[in-house]
DNA sequence: ACGCGTTACTGACGCGCGTTACTTTCGTGG
DNA sequence: CCACGAAAGTAACGCGCGTCAGTAACGCGT
């Protein structure tokens, strides 16, 4: 591969100096350059096929235009998280807008040493995505001041997180519920309750109740932990302990496994059980039943937390916490209550 | 924000050069550096906190240590792609182990100027995951000799690639339907054949119905496109045309339609209709009913591209194809054929 | 003829680091 | 006592670019 051409190279053959075919190729305001002129350094570098080589732009401009996305999750949780990909690219557009690039770094969590992605100017800004509570490394990051953003949320932290409002979503769900009759209605989180997402979920729940005046029943709650398979213990759970007449599942993915939990269990869904679920999984509409949902804008979120880091790199303020709306969606697992509930087969 | 350290700051904290600074923290070997001095050193960088800029490494070094991943799929796609994440969890743990990073470009089919990654020295090589044949700033990046290695099969472009066996996943699938008796097994592609991936698999099961000596049917194929909708309206066509009683979806996103659109006409799976699928993805055990399917090793995907990527950079020669195995796991959805083909109901 | 402003450019430095070639010091065998 | 080599370390250049201060040429009014 022979050797890349330099803006010497051009300048070279424009007949011109270096700093002319800078002024040139970055459009610099401020600085006259005659149309002649500036036609032959378009030409010199055409014909030259240069391309500015960025690893010195940044070196000289002091900014990698790079963000760093950080997932700070298990393998498992990637490998089922429905809108991981969505995100990522809302995240990747809102930075193609800014002439920015992503720069992904997958990190279990107890693995460390993220930090040197920021420290060592390779990006100019990171978003965490699903922090944990014993993340040192984040807090020494953000108490450096550095542009950090985190995707879902952490409490007493400074710094800025972006995250869809779990807490309404859930009570949006619940309330639907309510609506159609129900009051034996049970719930299922999406991950142990030390993920904040999964606690704000399950908040959401306990107030839509409270507002309902119904109680706080133990016996109703279960902890699901990201995969189907989880969804199918958690409804195990419930069923040995009573028998409610809807369910909410905080996550699509462990809905499907509540379901088939509820199948083996001889409930039908919705006829038995009607089951509302959150995030809209793509796949959700064609289940069987197609599943009541809650949409999670997961393009938006990845924009959004794209926009902010971009914002606190910039060195303009940001929201301290933006929440992003949710939505209901009506399909076929929700039904009416009707009077008694129903005893398996 | 301070400053960041350099290195000229800890040369001077450890009274020494930048040079020996350079030599410690590289441990560059050949030079002996007494154990006093290296110390002096190490302490002086660990007080002041110092991270060398990894983009003045860059610079010198002359390589970027990072590796691009370039999306040519639409929004849609991207958003049913099951095991996207999983393959670019694989992808980053081969650049992690080699001291690379990954760096994401998402470019919906018809944007141009990915290569701008690669030209411009942002990245040291690219992996293009699903590319069209019509990409031809693709042809000629690979044309100019840069280290580009796709991710599925683009023929006629000198280029390593790298994929999951298709063709015998595919023939592997309907093999367990033709063992299990069925003899009407029809057709759902994961995506238009313009698709490699969805005309191998086509293949694969076209070799399977010839090597069993059945004929080859039109009417028992039909074309899906990405998502479960596309399975539902092809399930649609092929049963407004004639009844099988297996089906082979080469995708489980699609397959996941398909029975929907099978339990809509009134068939039951696998009372009527034997099905399999193809991709494993985690959802499919949790199923109604679970779904037989084609494992599709997506981490091992991710990590045999970052090698191959890996490889080409260094120089070395890289097969120009490789591709993994897949493999067979049996579940509910397929059971023996019972004789005659039975009726909707 | 002179001063002054404008236009059109350029020289040279700095970003932070890797690296080569060189210097200085010291121990040692002859 | 001297030559020589190893040990320990350094000065200086280059990577490719952005950018500021500066300069040469020229027009123009007086």
């Amino acid at each position: 591969m022979l050797k890349r051409p330099t803006s010497a190279d051009v300048a070279a053959a424009a007949g011109v100096s270096r700093t002319t075919v800078s002024f040139v190729l970055n459009e610099r305001e401020g600085v006259k350059i005659p149309d002649e002129t500036r036609q032959r350094v378009l030409a010199a570098a055409a014909k030259l096929d240069y391309h500015p080589n960025s690893v010195a732009r940044q070196l000289a401009g002091g900014a990698s235009r790079a963000l760093g996305l950080v997932l700070r999750q298990t393998p498992e949780q990637v490998a089922n998280d429905g809108v991981l990909a969505e995100t990522l690219r809302g995240l990747a557009d809102a930075a193609r807008a800014a002439n920015h690039r992503v720069l992904v770094e997958t990190l279990a969590p107890g693995e460390g040493l993220y930090s040197n992605l920021l420290r060592s100017g390779r990006t100019d800004g990171l978003i965490v995505s699903g922090p944990r509570y014993d993340d040192v490394e984040l807090v020494q990051l953000v108490r450096d001041g550095f542009p950090v953003v985190i995707q879902g949320s952490q409490p007493g932290l400074d710094c800025p997180s972006v995250d869809v409002d779990n807490e309404a979503g859930a009570r949006m769900a619940v309330e639907h519920l309510l609506a159609l009759g129900h009051r034996r209605i049970a719930c299922i989180t999406n991950a142990p309750l030390a993920y904040t997402a999964a606690s704000e979920r399950l908040t959401g729940y306990r107030e839509a109740l409270a507002a309902a005046g119904l109680p706080d029943d133990p016996d109703l709650i279960a902890e699901g932990a990201f995969d189907a398979s989880s969804g199918h213990r958690a409804m195990a759970e419930i069923l040995a302990r009573t028998t409610p007449d809807a369910l909410f599942v905080a996550s699509d993915v462990v809905a499907i496994g509540a379901m088939a939990g509820l199948r083996e269990a001889g409930f039908s869904v919705p006829g038995d059980v009607s089951v509302v679920s959150f995030d809209a999984i793509p796949l959700a509409a064609y289940l069987d039943p197609p599943l009541t949902t809650i949409r999670l804008p997961a393009y938006d979120l990845g924009l959004a937390a794209g926009r902010a880091i971009l914002e606190r790199i910039a060195g303009r303020p940001v929201a301290a916490r933006t929440l992003l709306p949710t939505e209901l969606i009506v399909r076929a697992s929700t039904v009416p209550h009707h009077g008694a509930v129903r005893r398996p087969v």
